[in-house]
DNA sequence: ACATGCCGTTCAGCTTGTTGTCAGGAAACA
DNA sequence: TGTTTCCTGACAACAAGCTGAACGGCATGT
């Protein structure tokens, strides 16, 4: 399931996503009105989790004008508590449900199992890298349909790679992917999943930067 | 379809049992739970309409208690708007859905043709997972035809790799789903539910995922 | 009240896959 | 050519997972 993410508290927001990235559905997180109208004219998603006050414009006309133009993507509004009208002027604009903060993230799962329930299945966006198609949300990589079984460390690595394409991760990063914060390592540790990730995924698909790190190839 | 509509406001009532008679469903309409509960006894139905705010007791408890007798009928719960962690507690109760009143018509409609789809003669509610035959709304699992008797907790197991083919569920996930929210467990009960599951439907029905949880067999 | 059977949980011992380490070799760069 | 950096096969240690067995609770029937 595809849910898109309008609020622009950094905190609240990263929780949200998270909670929703647990329960296996695709995020996108804009914290501006302008994003998020850019978002809904380029995909299609099956909810739409709407702050109603934002800085740079109510969230209401947005939804009145996401309605009047026929969209009818379930949309949850999230109020603080002493926004009362707010909370029946989204309803009667067109929000299917509203949710008053701070909530509980339980809550926001119940939510979302409500949705997920009736809804009609955009499925989540796989990312292909050549020949292989990745699911972030399932954590799942396949080439022509067939599965490639990847480990725990391997798929920390390779999901690095997948959310930064073009970009250079210096072994120090990725090592910190790995181990939080905590184990310090002094090996080739990092070199040798490269090599597994590499003999599994097709060797072209990570660059070598010589002595800066690696990289998700190109082609 | 036969709809029974447990609702005491007489005139939300009235137009909500017009509203289903239209679309050529027949209705049984009562106001109190303990003539719900004969009514269900004597006849079998194809959804069950809940207000959870009735003058004779409360509807969570009735419609745990239907749960726990084992009946699968779907109940979509209806709630005031202030009653949110009512509508929580009712998914968790077992509703499969709910809407928020004041609602409108053409939103029961779409409820209404939501739970037809899914619970009538539609190919919809078998699910083929290698030689297994899974009716999601009957609870059963087949194989040839013949029955294969799962109990409770390995049914909800199940269900869930059925409701999310391809993705990963972590041993914590599926804790929560076994155990609503409250209780802590520290053992490795999962595994044995998983280890008995495979057992009686085959071993490669199941991939584990080291380190991260189990899937729905691919083949 | 007692016996019976089923189910869920726990435990213990076993099996298996992952993963960090190392070492020798290959490639890049000067 | 020498040096640095990286690659990769092998392997042992360990943690994760598997499963038979046993215990206790709950419900049902006698």
């Amino acid at each position: 399931m595809r849910v898109l993410l309008i609020e622009d508290d950094t905190v609240l927001g990263a929780a949200v996503r998270d909670q929703i990235k647990a329960e296996a559905h695709s995020v996108d997180w804009v914290t501006r009105l302008d994003e998020a109208g850019d978002h809904i004219a380029a995909a299609s998603y099956d909810l739409v989790l709407l702050d109603l006050m934002l800085p740079d414009g109510r969230g209401l006309p947005f939804l009145r004008e996401l309605r009047k133009h026929g969209d009818v993507t379930p949309v949850i509004i999230l109020t603080a508590l002493d926004q009362i009208s707010d909370r029946i002027d989204g309803l009667n604009a067109g929000a299917d449900d509203y949710m008053v903060k701070p909530f509980d993230l339980c809550e926001l799962s119940a939510r979302l199992a409500a949705v997920a329930r009736r809804y009609t299945g955009n499925p989540n966006p796989l990312v292909n890298i050549g020949d292989l198609e990745v699911d972030l949300a399932a954590r799942s990589v396949r080439r022509q349909g067939k599965l490639l079984p990847l480990t725990a460390r391997e798929w920390v690595l390779f999901e690095g790679f997948v959310q930064h394409p073009g970009q250079i991760l210096s072994k120090t990063q990725l090592e910190e992917r790995l181990y939080a914060f905590d184990t310090e390592i002094e090996s080739n540790t990092i070199e040798v999943h490269i090599s597994r990730l590499r003999k599994k995924l097709g060797r072209e698909k990570i660059d070598t930067v010589r002595g800066m790190g690696y990289r998700l190839g190109e082609a």
